[in-house]
DNA sequence: GAATGCGCAATTATCATATAAATCCGGCCC
DNA sequence: GGGCCGGATTTATATGATAATTGCGCATTC
């Protein structure tokens, strides 16, 4: 508990426990502790502990007002796509819905960023693809980890948009695409289709969007509807 | 400056203050002002300032080191999409290049998010959307805001899919709406066309996912374009 | 008996001060 | 020249006190 890491201070711990905590369901909407009681729980002093409360609130996990106490916010009002609140949300429990939806969310993101990375990309970006698809390509024969050289691809198109509203996106499309293939690998032996992903660079090359777009769809409406497959057989 | 506003105490309001001028760039990377400095500036106790920058921190704006000082992150470390950042970047000065950049964001999730809705609407979702259309019907009569009108229609949409991911982007949509309406005006007198708004609403009503994803993005790509134009004819 | 206003109490908000920890920088030692 | 050490600066943590906010119960009034 008390390893000296880094960049890891009192603080940031005591928000890491209470943002898995929140998200993960442990606190009803009311009766969330309060200050004094945190303070207790945690060993740590009341500037820790409001410091603390202060960067969930920052991120809509809570809210605090005098007399009432803490409380944890409805979940619309989270900030989902902020990177901690998306990785707390990939570290509790797997679930089938949620893989489902942030895929739905990737389908709307990462076709649009191949179209406009085949309008955008310049040498470095187009290169850093390359060499990504290069990586996958070396893991196919044993050499690397295929989930790095994939999650690569996909983020090096994300950065080739050179838009940074799709950059931002990274964090999601890297979580999604770790529980993503962890479950893909449970269903089947299936390794990621080489040929799908160099399809959509050989389309960004072409400066071609509409193909780059067409491409990236296609790898992942072929998730989806493994997931979407996945569900139906469990909740049947 | 003293007003009573409910919910908008101190630490709130340095947050505000401090959150629009980072994303300003009113301060440079380096010597941005250390806690004692903001205190005095501020006016405002240690603990205040302290608890306003993790705010700032936890939303990606700030980083602080012992012996070093606080400083603004580089921009890509920015939670573009948090509600807060995305208001500030709003409120500062208006620049074609980003209200492009919030445009093809749209151009990825709503297209979607119409496909999606047009699967997962519920009664509810259809008539608040069918209800927003009627608004905007209305507004060209001269009864209510066109823009608030319009805006409820995407919003509404994005709610419709039931994907809490999309419903995060209300405020992205919100905010790209309002700038992108306020310029189109400029340019010309257009009023947002309530055939191709309805055009979607039917598509969604018929339960015709690859319609109404066409559809919705015909809207945004027309918007895209008079942006693109006018980018044109300013650096030409 | 119901509505209204008042005051108590609980909780966060703010302030102030002290100490600890981290680390940059300069100088010293080898 | 290079590595080690100490001082100084800044954030991190602790602690205690006071202010502000507001839910809730009670009394008061009609």
């Amino acid at each position: 508990m008390t390893i000296r890491t880094p960049g890891m201070n009192l603080t940031h711990s005591l928000v890491e426990s209470l943002g898995l905590a929140i998200v993960t369901g442990d606190y009803q909407a009311v009766g969330f502790p309060t200050e004094a009681e945190l303070s207790a729980q945690f060993a740590a002093s009341r500037s820790v502990t409001r410091e603390a409360v202060k960067m969930l609130t920052a991120k809509g996990l809570l809210t605090a007002r005098p007399r009432y106490g803490t409380s944890v916010e409805p979940e619309e009002r989270w900030n989902l796509l902020d990177p901690d609140v998306l990785r707390w949300l990939l570290e509790r429990k797997f679930s089938l819905r949620l893989l489902q939806q942030f895929t739905e969310m990737r389908l709307g993101i990462e076709p649009e960023a191949a179209g406009l990375a085949a309008i955008n990309a310049d040498k470095e970006a187009l290169a850093e693809v390359r060499r990504a698809l290069g990586q996958m390509r070396a893991a196919a024969d044993g050499e690397g980890d295929p989930l790095v050289a994939d999650i690569a691809f996909h983020v090096a198109i994300l950065n080739a948009t050179h838009n940074p509203f799709y950059a931002e996106l990274q964090e999601l499309v890297n979580t999604a695409l770790r529980i993503s293939i962890r479950f893909t690998n449970r269903i089947q032996g299936r390794t990621a289709s080489i040929l799908a992903h160099e399809t959509v660079l050989r389309a960004i090359e072409a400066r071609d969007p509409e193909a780059a777009s067409q491409a990236a769809r296609a790898i992942i409406v072929d998730v989806l509807d493994l997931i979407r497959a996945a569900r139906q057989t469990d909740t049947a």
